[in-house]
DNA sequence: TTATACAGTGAACGTTCGTTTACTGTCAAG
DNA sequence: CTTGACAGTAAACGAACGTTCACTGTATAA
């Protein structure tokens, strides 16, 4: 650890060079991130040379080491290079800009770390989890529309006021999770439909985890 | 071409084994895809030998061969193999089952075929698009709520009635597009809000393509 | 039974991979 | 000017790659 008195002018220097070199290494991570969305794999350094507009490979795997020493990518045990899942998204990558009120950012300000992947966003669990197609407006006024998409994830435990996908009565349908008088009833998010209560036993298959719509 | 008419037992049986090993191999491409989503890459023949328990990369490499026949995968110009994202996310991919009041889907049900990847479903464009955070309820009763992301299209032209986000005087917002006597206004989706009459000019830098709800 | 088709084995081939070593030019610090 | 750090070039290396060839066993069709 530094101390903060220490700091002279070389370090402000040096942190400044860091900067240039840093911001070039991002330049070509992004370069790197277009290759994959394009082929929907990894450059090899043969091919990240005209990528990269040099002339050597040796050139490429120092630049790749860089990128790994600062995170951008990591390399796995059999020295194949995959982007770091916690800044990128191994398939489509979206920009996450800021809020609407905020104000609509400039391009300049659209920063490369803050991409992320919807489906890493959504889906903690890619085994367990699966998509629902919902059908019905029991549900509207959590903001979940007939059409829209639903990901449920089967292995998490529910808990009170989870959206969940139960069987109650041998039908399947998608509530809020409450409880009244110690057992678990069914809310329904559309103030014209009714609270359930199973007269059997409620099986919860899952969770909702995310709601996902489309428009065309 | 073959004539309906000239359907003999033969064809129905090689229908039936070629269903088999069409089982077989979707089999094979599920174990792949097991592999994508642990290792964010493909494997190497090599790699494939143990994961399909085979002890010969001639019978990998046939498999895969087959596999891109079937159209599962495909081979680029290097020989690489990748998914056909036709049917296959190169990232997470999800299954898709049916519609919530249809029942829920026994696991034997869980078609692979059927898996699709979020992040391609909601994102057709993905240089021009982003993610925006929403925040403010005029667009509740749209089922956009406060908290929620959307995917926004910088490259599409509006319509009518599409959800977009705009600069009316100064200002960003996202309301519905919508004609009042020949000119442009904006309109919430929550009655509490009036619509939006621009008096200079509506600048729309997007169309909302997406909705993307995250719970904890 | 014989013939055919096909999944899988095993060894070999040329190519490409990631990596290493040695060298060149450039730029800033001392 | 000298020196060290660093980006890039060029050539070479063993290892791993995708692919091919020859062969084995098994199951179905004639």
């Amino acid at each position: 650890m530094k101390n903060i008195n220490n700091i002279n002018n070389k370090d402000i220097n040096n942190n400044k060079i860091n900067n240039k070199i840093y911001e070039k290494l991002k330049c070509r991570a992004e370069l790197l991130l277009t290759f994959l969305n394009e082929h929907k794999r990894m450059p090899s350094y043969s091919e990240m040379m005209p990528l990269f507009s040099l002339k050597s490979k040796n050139a490429v795997f120092k630049i790749v080491n860089n990128l790994q020493k600062e995170g951008f990518i990591i390399k796995d045990d059999k020295g194949r290079i995959v982007f770091n899942s916690d800044f990128f998204s191994p398939a489509f990558s979206i920009k996450l800009l800021g809020r609407i009120e905020a104000g609509f950012p400039s391009p300049a300000e659209e920063e490369l770390l803050d991409m992320i992947s919807i489906d890493k966003l959504l889906i903690k669990n890619p085994v367990s989890s699966f998509l629902l197609k919902v059908t019905g407006d029991s549900m509207t006024e959590a903001g979940i529309m007939p059409g829209d998409y639903v990901v449920v994830d089967k292995s998490g435990t529910a808990a009170e006021g989870d959206i969940v996908i139960a069987q109650v009565d041998n039908a399947w349908t998608m509530k809020y999770l409450a409880k009244e008088n110690g057992s678990y009833i069914l809310l329904p998010a559309n103030s014209r439909y009714k609270a359930i209560k199973p007269k059997n036993e409620l099986v919860v298959a899952g969770v909702v985890t995310g709601v996902v719509r489309q428009y065309k």
